[in-house]
DNA sequence: AAATTGACCGGAAATCTCATTCGGTCATAA
DNA sequence: TTATGACCGAATGAGATTTCCGGTCAATTT
């Protein structure tokens, strides 16, 4: 039964987040929202931000979920790295959630969501760390840092993904994996 | 004579950019700084905007000249890529003017240094194009867009060199050289 | 007595008002 | 013809005032 009404309270709370960001959902709306008593909320939640953080954490199980169903063992490395990466970041630019997260953390910079968006990105960055770990100890690709490969390889997915687009023409998905290919992978060197 | 009087302005309008960043100084400023009317300016200048965009492109130009500086071409592509970045981004952290219109950036987002940034990042990022297609016709890297490959050097060069420091320990120079080569140039495959 | 509620509190943020600042002009002076 | 600085109005900022909202807790319900 408090089973039931905590799971209200993470829909309404999720649904409020979604449609309105996190400073502009009221915990009185929460409430009205779950059809629950404002004080109520917080016999479940210590805070607003811990209420928010558990609605993040599972968005992040969500992500990660995503991503493992991407990726076939029967691939390449490099391209399992591409399907993850790509699913996580479309995942990021389908989800009303995000969607109103990322916005709000440019043209507002509200420090709970910056917190927030922080923890998605190392959530991230460890998934894949794991993968460089797990490819180095299977010998598919060179020795080297899996953190700092990690690091490298999301700057360099996020600059074809998001950051071309800019000032040019975005790049489509299988050009993406060529390309990623050929910097991460390959290299320029003949 | 009037040249002289430019190159007044010019230096003054300098001094105060680098000293108090481009909203905070006034055209009364640069004036009394360079003794002159204000009215004086303005028979150089179209406005404050314009007399900006004059100091940048020369900064833009001793950023080149300082680039060229540190290549040497008997040594190989990838290092002198490394060090005419490594010399572009010191510039920028050992400079009055950019650092203060950096922190202007960040702490205000002052609209006319935003758009002279953005002139600057085009700068290096076309500095560095002319270098990949060289490259290319040399034979020295494989076939590939020179545009796009500057600007994934560029994310890859700025993220071991700023962003990582973020959240970890900064890189060595040598370190980064050596990463740089081992990711966009080698590969991580075997 | 255990759980639920919403009126209430205080500080943070939004809004309004009014004073100041500063980019740019132009009549005057050199 | 060139140089100047007093002047203008829009934009900015400081201060005062109000509104809003996260969190608490005494009263109420179960």
């Amino acid at each position: 039964m408090s089973f039931d009404r905590k799971q209200q309270i993470l829909e309404a709370a999720t649904k409020s987040f979604s449609l309105f960001g996190y400073k502009a959902t009221t915990m009185e709306q929460v409430a009205k929202l779950s059809n629950v008593g404002k004080g109520t909320i917080y016999t479940f939640f210590k805070n607003k931000e811990e209420l928010f953080d558990e609605i993040i954490r599972s968005l992040i199980a969500e992500m990660k979920a995503a991503a493992d169903e991407a990726i076939d063992p029967s691939l390449s490395f490099y391209e399992n790295v591409h399907r993850g990466l790509y699913k996580i970041l479309e995942f990021r630019l389908k989800h009303q959630l995000t969607i109103k997260l990322f916005q709000e953390e440019k043209e507002m910079g509200t420090p709970a969501v910056m917190e927030v968006i922080g923890q998605l990105e190392d959530a991230i960055l460890n998934y894949l760390k794991d993968k460089v770990s797990l490819a180095i100890e299977k010998g598919v690709i060179r020795e080297c840092d899996p953190e700092l490969t990690a690091f490298v390889m999301l700057k360099v997915y996020i600059a074809l993904i998001f950051d071309w687009e800019q000032h040019h023409e975005p790049l489509e998905k299988e050009k993406i994996a060529m390309l990623f290919e050929q910097y991460i992978m390959k290299g320029l060197s003949l």
